[in-house]
DNA sequence: CAGTGTGAAGAGGTTCACAGCG
DNA sequence: CGCTGTGAACCTCTTCACACTG
């Protein structure tokens, strides 16, 4: 019997949003020298329990030996395919301030499947400087240039007021996944997907359980 | 009746999670110039549902009216108090890197409730470097001084192989809430919260729904 | 016999739909 | 008459518990 790759029942979301940090323990195991480990040692260091663990890897397949664990370097394999970063995928970064230029020097992306291919930005004082590796492009050819390198992914790291419209610009590229680092809300069409980070909200879900 | 402020059932941390964006809208509405809203004009702007929005908040307190909406102004104010935000926090951040730089930078956290008071770092050449407002200092003087600061937050930006032991001084001095920006899981003792942000992982999410 | 994979049971979260009020 | 606040219904997600297997 074989792999049932393509599931029949649809997957959760939630699910979906476990398995990265599923593919990054197993990562830090590996790199610990481990070959083997369960769904208890995963559900330990990931603050979970062992049932979900299984259930959730369940949606995708049978990766498991029973009495013996997961193949670590199996599991590895399977998830980056599951999450199609067994490829890397050229990104667009917009904004060269302080975040975009901690974006643009962090090398723990292209472990996890991206590599930025443009960095653009609407300041003249910006433009054609160079930002670790990259030189800044002028806002303007955002749109041609994206389009014709046929980049599907995005990260936005541009102040709030300006989120929207660079948003607009990206879709009409073709990107249809974007990281939103600006904290407000980006109206997209269906088939573009979003992730936000907003740290001064996850600070505020912090605050709500502090004793006054 | 007076409103029911200490709630009798429990708080879902869900909701808990989702009134930092409430705030956030709320907020950029007041900026506009609205003084009334309803929970399906946030609704559309946040992308849930007006049901969601009302029986969220009726966790906390009824503070509409019916057949006018809501009062911004006068909900901002209520959800500050309800995320304990109607106050400055003093913040320690670790990890003077490219990220601590944009961290420290980044004016957007004062708005919200949060102020930088120390920054740290291992690195000897960083120590006693200026940046931003703030003075680096050297993390073998960390416990002693948030402890007399009595600084209860804290934010995390160095590697992820330094983060586990940063993170365990923090809780040496007294923090009882820790933003991890390094994408490994932390080990903390119970009534200590932690918030992860890891835009890695929030890639990969994405890349799972794009046609291969 | 240790540990997976999974139906079934149990919790938890969302949406419905309407009474009630301004 | 419009919009809130909320039980009840509905749906989703998590945990349980055990058959099964290397």
């Amino acid at each position: 019997m074989p792999h049932k790759q393509p599931p029949g029942r649809p997957i959760p979301d939630i699910v979906v949003g476990r398995l990265p940090f599923y593919l990054r323990t197993l990562r830090s195991l590996a790199a610990e020298g481990l070959e083997i480990t369960s769904s208890s040692e995963l559900g330990d260091r990931l603050g979970l329990t062992s049932a979900q663990i299984r259930k959730d890897l369940s949606y995708f397949g049978e990766f498991g030996k029973q009495g013996l664990g997961y193949n670590i370097s199996f599991l590895i394999v399977q998830l980056r395919r599951i999450l199609k970063v067994d490829r890397i995928w050229e990104v667009v970064l917009v904004g060269a301030g302080d975040l975009g230029r901690a974006i643009a020097n962090y090398h723990g992306f292209h472990d996890r499947g991206f590599e930025i291919r443009f960095v653009f930005d609407s300041d003249p004082a910006k433009v054609r400087q160079s930002l670790s590796q990259y030189t800044i492009q002028d806002i303007a050819s955002l749109v041609e240039k994206v389009r014709a390198a046929k980049i599907r992914v995005a990260m936005l790291a541009v102040p709030a007021a300006a989120a929207q419209n660079v948003s607009d610009l990206l879709v009409e590229a073709g990107v249809q996944a974007i990281l939103n680092y600006a904290p407000t809300s980006l109206v997209v069409p269906k088939g573009v997907y979003v992730q936000n980070i907003d740290p001064g909200a996850h600070m505020q879900r912090m605050t709500f359980y502090l004793e006054a």
